[in-house]
DNA sequence: GATGGGACCTCTAGTAACTAGAGGTTCAAG
DNA sequence: CTTGAACCTCTAGTTACTAGAGGTCCCATC
């Protein structure tokens, strides 16, 4: 049995964050001691240590839930799991993707600078979209 | 002289957000007619523009406030825009960073499904942040 | 048994950058 | 002159938290 403090402390996961997560009902609310303070047990640990390692990994909260009543049901669904799993592994693709034409879009700008001698040509590159080379979203 | 609609279909910013970005006074509160609609020149077209564009490489509203002001300065301060330039390629550069070692334990992690046989191997390796291979943050 | 300070409690509001909706007015074509 | 699309303002909702106010509790020390 830990208070809320430990428990972010052996998590990483911040106290008032942990208190968002229980008040929109991702982590289940769990004992409080005379005093009206939070206790926690293996479970709860446990469950935090989930939820923290599935927004490492760029889960939304909904994705979590949905992970964690799957996690419920003892050995069910994988295969709704992993379709989670591999929607979130395409959108992340996806954001790389776009993250890069930006990159190319910016590093294009940006030398625009370095052998500039007159007016800004930065301003100009942003003010004028029909300059950019690929299309960037 | 053209009417939000016109304005919206123009840069593709949507009529809202055209709204949106008067209130918070990053695109300058233009004329209105006799009945209270809002009416653009092409000054009013160029700044949404250059706004749109900015914000489709990744600025914050904030850095093209900034952007903005060097604009007015005509021929002024481009060192300044192109610190501003810089900060926003590492941010991206960082960011694909950090995508991609998503991208890879994603991928580790639904591996595991497709090969899989028994119990669930997805949620079990989403639980247990020991398994990773690299620190992803 | 009192006291002090850190840890805890609830509640509200703020963040970024919009989006959605309610409820009402104006424009322009027929 | 009517009708329907386009416009107006205002409020509230979204995601995932974070910050702050104002108050209570725990526990170690005196």
């Amino acid at each position: 049995m830990f208070s809320i403090g430990a428990l972010s402390r052996q998590t990483g996961v911040k106290i008032p964050t942990i208190r968002y997560y229980e008040q929109i009902g991702l982590l289940p609310e769990g004992e409080r001691n005379a005093g009206n303070q939070r206790r926690y047990d293996q479970a709860g640990l446990e469950a935090l240590g989930f939820i923290k390692h599935a927004r490492d990994l760029g889960f939304s909260l909904d994705d979590i839930r949905a992970l964690m009543t799957l996690n419920g049901q003892l050995g069910a669904d994988c295969a709704t799991a992993n379709r989670i799993a591999e929607a979130q592994l395409a959108e992340v693709r996806l954001r790389i993707g776009r993250l890069q034409r930006l990159e190319a879009e910016l590093e294009r700008i940006t030398r625009l600078c370095k052998g500039g001698e007159g007016n800004c040509k930065v301003l100009t590159a942003l003010a004028d979209h029909g300059q950019c080379s690929g299309e960037h979203h």
